[in-house]
DNA sequence: GATGAATGAGTGTTCATTCAT
DNA sequence: GATGAATGAACACTCATTCAT
């Protein structure tokens, strides 16, 4: 009797389809991903995407959220069971340059949406919430790290935008420069280069 | 008799309708950028476009390779006229991390042609090997201020890698960041940072 | 339990739709009218309308039949009341060719219904109908009024069909001619030769 | 050679895609009438039609232009070579009132347009233009008649308004009256009594 | 009674491209 | 060099409708 209804609910759906949405927009680009091929790599009726996120740009929306709820959830960037702050400080930073923690999501989406957050406001929004996010979590391990003396920072809240720029830098780099080098060697150096900046008192 | 007419060469033609399509990328975005738009602009025929360019991949191209000519043939970054070389160091780190500098190309097309690197692979090369100028330019000059005494630098090559990278997380964060602060104020404290880790030895 | 169920028949329903049937025709035209449209401005699902009329088709035809009861119930042609026939004779010449008596249902909705009698033989039986009833009606009224001497009409019925012919070239009219005058100043002229006709005996 | 070819001009093509417009709007009415069925007709491909016109928006305003156009340069309507004007008049109120001239268009479209007109303020404007292009011819030929003695009117403007109105009220008959009488006898009534009108001094 | 899932046909429109002139 | 005709695939989106719940 329920044999076709293959899936009958939202929470169910909407999820599947913004990862077949992930998918094609990995093969296929930003200009590439319509919703017939994702509609098609599900085997359900294109109209049916548009049942459940009324518009594409909505449906694009709510991939950007998922995407960075994704992020934010992941258990690994939080660091603070490690009681030890000396130790705390290196596995923070070991994590933040680290190829694993940079390829999350796949780098061609990530770019991708970074560029679409050009041109709509509402992607943009909520990278920037995001980034604060980020800055602000990076900013109060400074804090920690500061009245510890294993850093000497004078604030942290630009240190802590000085990390993000470039972390994301990284990315920049391992797409445009680390041709000639394993990103992990390269990443080293960065992350040299930050840790030294944090504990010379750069800022 | 037809001397007249607007344009005889393609050596007139294919920059003014790569200007058009330049134009039309900053207003409507990678997917929003049609030959007809590109054509309406210039007033004339779609057509005319392809007889140029023989197709749009092509003269998306070439629109990369004038942007990356523009970029490289800008004086702006040759400070080899100074000879004081501690004068040519600040003016150096003053350029790399100047909001004019970063503004060269409209940020979204910047953007924009960076995402479209990681989907077709002769854009992708044609920015590594400006990139790789870029770097080697960097390095240079880097051992000359090295020379001099004005930094301390073991490795030349890998600083100037730190230092594009964090050039580029620059423009990252002008725009998911820097909403609550100037971006010159901004970028001050990322130049400082570049400067503190060449002078005190970081590489 | 259910008891405070918004409606619970359809005899409460069915009204309330299709008076929001009535509501998307008047804004967004017979082609523009869909029953999304007017499920969202009952706030309630789309399918809640199939449901109670079955099809769209049928939802058109008891909208008709809605329109038409409404314009058949209303009071105001109705002149019998008055015992003075010469009394009576003006007060429903002066009604039938008011504006307020033109634009008991939104002309664009009237007009639209109009152009589907030509394509849904029901809806023109329905018009039909209606319009052989006030034709009936004022020929029976023409009656009285010839009786009294009031008029000198040979042929009730057919005098009755012209004005009813009048009124409706009077619709026209107003869309279409009646730019540069107000429609009541203009409908005089009509009403006075109407009433011309009826007196000198041209029927 | 230029075998595929069927035509390469937009005068000849644009006129052949209209009559087929035209045909569809018969047999489908205006909700029914899409660019895909047009373009069946012809056996031309949809995108072909939209190259022509750019926009079905446009198209219907064309094919009113075309239709309208047609009728005003109908020579029937025209008795001026007539030059008894007692027989002129006579023919012209023939020519009014006749079935053939009130069934120059297929009066589906004929409504449908009508309809239109009050969604498409253009089209409404062009439906406008074309009735007083008609009232005024009407109105200078009274003028003669009124002249000659033949007919007794004090405001030949406001007279030839009332034709109009009649006119016009006379397609609604036939559609939603003359079901029990042949459109010729019914139409009779209707010029007698405009004649009378005229004759007597109605106005 | 009311909702949501699902369908599939259909909409107007845009696109890059080819070919003949 | 430049234009217009023509194509055909693709696009996002809307539609009425059915069925299960």
């Amino acid at each position: 009797m329920e044999i076709m209804r293959r899936n009958q609910n939202a929470d169910l759906r909407k999820p599947e389809i913004l990862e077949s949405f992930y998918q094609v927009m990995i093969k296929e680009g930003i200009e590439g991903s319509s919703i017939s091929k994702i509609a098609n790599r599900l085997d359900i009726h294109p109209s049916l995407i548009l049942h459940y996120f009324k518009s594409k740009e909505n449906m694009k929306l709510e991939l950007v959220e998922l995407l960075i709820k994704k992020f934010e959830s992941r258990q690994m960037i939080d660091v603070s069971h490690i009681e030890d702050l000396e130790e705390r400080f290196s596995k923070l930073m070991e994590i933040l340059f680290s190829f694993q923690w940079s390829r999350t999501v796949d780098p061609g989406v990530h770019f991708g949406f970074y560029y679409l957050s050009f041109r709509d406001p509402r992607i943009l929004k909520r990278f920037k919430t995001m980034f604060v996010w980020l800055r602000d979590y990076l900013a109060s391990q400074l804090a920690d790290f500061n009245r510890a003396g294993i850093i000497c920072v004078s604030n942290e809240k630009e240190a802590a935008d000085y990390i993000v720029t470039v972390m994301e830098g990284l990315e920049f780099h391992a797409q445009f420069l680390a041709h000639d080098r394993p990103f992990e060697e390269f990443a080293q150096t960065t992350r040299k280069m930050v840790i030294h900046g944090l504990k010379t008192g750069g800022f």
